[in-house]
DNA sequence: GTCTATAAGAGGATAGAC
DNA sequence: GTCTATCCTCTTATAGAC
C-alpha cells in the first residue's frame, strides 16, 4: 500500500514535470530524457516506461487529469435566472472561476490542437456544446433579450468572449510580460465590465449599472 | 536576370510549402526532409540551404513575408468617426477584412508562441497595441460613450471579441469540422451582430438596429 | 543550383543486470 | 522500481562531385 502510494506520487510528479514542459516548449520539441531528468530519474529515461507505456500516453493522461469537463458540465446545470441579465450575471459567476483556474488545461488544449490536429478538442467541444447550445437556446426566449440578433450570434459572441478573454490573459502572462500599454491587474473590474457590456448588448434593456 | 527570377519563385515556394506544413503539423514536427520533398527537391534536402541559412530561417522568413503588420498599422490612421457607434461600425469594416484574410498568420503567431516563447508575438504586439490604445484613449472621451467602465475594459473588451470570434473560426474549421451543433455560415451576419451587441454594450444610446 | 553521401547527434523506446 | 547500455530511426546540417 504504502509502495503503490509512492508509485502514485510519482506518478503524478510525472505528470506536474510533462505538464509544465509541454506547456512551455510544446509536445514534440519535449524529450523524454529531459521529463526523465526533472523528474529526478536522472538519466534513466526506462524509469518513465514503468508509469506510461509512451510519451503519448503522458500527455494523453496530463489532458485526462486536468481536464475541468466534470465541473463544466455540473456547472452549466446550475445556471439559471428569471430574466436574461440575471441569467448572464449567474452565467458568468458560475462559470468563470471554472475556466481561469484552468488556464493551464487550456494551453494544453491549444497544444493538442496544433500536434494532435485538435481530436481531444473536438471530443470535448463535442460533449459540452450541445448542452450550452440547449441552454441558451432556452434562454433567447426571454422577454428582455434581443429578438433582432440569430441565436448563433448569441451564442458565439459570449463564446468568444470568454476565449477571447482568456486568451489575452495567456498572451499578457508570456508575450506581453511587463510591457502591456494598459495595466492588467483589475481584478474583478473586468470580469463585470465584460458581463455590464454584454448584458446591455444583448438586451433590450439598460443593466441599470 | 530570369535565373534570379526563378531562384525568387523557388524560395517563395519552399515558403508556401512551409507555411502549410507548419501550421498543421507545429514547428518541430516538421522536418527539413519533409519540406524539401514537397518543395520537389526530392532527397536533396541541402537544396533548401541554398535559399535558408537553417530551419529557424525559414520560419523567420515565413513570419515576415506574412505579416500584416504594415496593413493593420496603416488601416489603423484611417478609423475614424463622429461619434462612437460610427467609429465602432468603421473599426470592424477596417480590420476586420484584414484579421481575416490573414488567419493563416495567426495560427503561424500560436505556433510562434508556442515554440519560440512568443518573442515575435511580443514584438508584434508591441508595435501594434500603443496605437490601439491611444485610439481607444480618444474614443472613450467621446459623448455617447458609457463613462461608467474603465478605459482599459473597453480596449480588452474589443480586442478579446475579435481574437475570441477569429480562434473560434479557427476551432471550428479544425476541430469541429461538421458536427457543429450551431451553423457556423451566417457571413456577414457573425461581424453585423458582433458589432451590435458591442456598440449598444458599450454606448448609452441603443444602436438603432 | 542539384544531388549523393555522410557527419554528428538527438529522438523514442527497450533489454537486462541489479 | 532503478540504472546502464544500447538499438534504430530520424534530425539538422555540411562536404564535395557534377
Amino acid at each position: 500500500m504504502a509502495k503503490h502510494k509512492r508509485g502514485e506520487a510519482r506518478r503524478e510528479h510525472i505528470l506536474a514535470v510533462a505538464d509544465r514542459l509541454f506547456r512551455r516548449q510544446g509536445y514534440t520539441a519535449t524529450s523524454m530524457r529531459q521529463i526523465a531528468a526533472e523528474a529526478g530519474f536522472g538519466a534513466a529515461v526506462s524509469g518513465l516506461y514503468n508509469h506510461f507505456s509512451n510519451k503519448a500516453a503522458i500527455f494523453e493522461a496530463l489532458l485526462i487529469s486536468r481536464s475541468p469537463y466534470q465541473d463544466l458540465f455540473d456547472a452549466l446545470e446550475q445556471v439559471e435566472g428569471e430574466t436574461f441579465d440575471v441569467f448572464l450575471r449567474n452565467w458568468f459567476d458560475t462559470l468563470w472561476p471554472i475556466f481561469e483556474t484552468h488556464l493551464d488545461f487550456l494551453q494544453l488544449l491549444f497544444i493538442e490542437l496544433q500536434e494532435f490536429e485538435g481530436k481531444t478538442l473536438g471530443r470535448f467541444l463535442g460533449g459540452f456544446l450541445p448542452q450550452y447550445v440547449a441552454l441558451f437556446s432556452g434562454i433567447s426566449r426571454m422577454p428582455d433579450v434581443r429578438q433582432d440578433l440569430p441565436l448563433p450570434v448569441l451564442i458565439r459572441t459570449v463564446a468568444s468572449v470568454m476565449i477571447g478573454y482568456l486568451f489575452t490573459e495567456i498572451i499578457a502572462r508570456r508575450a506581453l510580460a511587463e510591457n502591456a500599454p494598459i495595466p492588467m491587474s483589475l481584478g474583478d473590474e473586468w470580469i463585470a465590465g465584460l458581463v455590464s457590456i454584454l448584458t446591455r448588448g444583448m438586451s433590450d434593456l439598460p443593466d441599470g449599472e
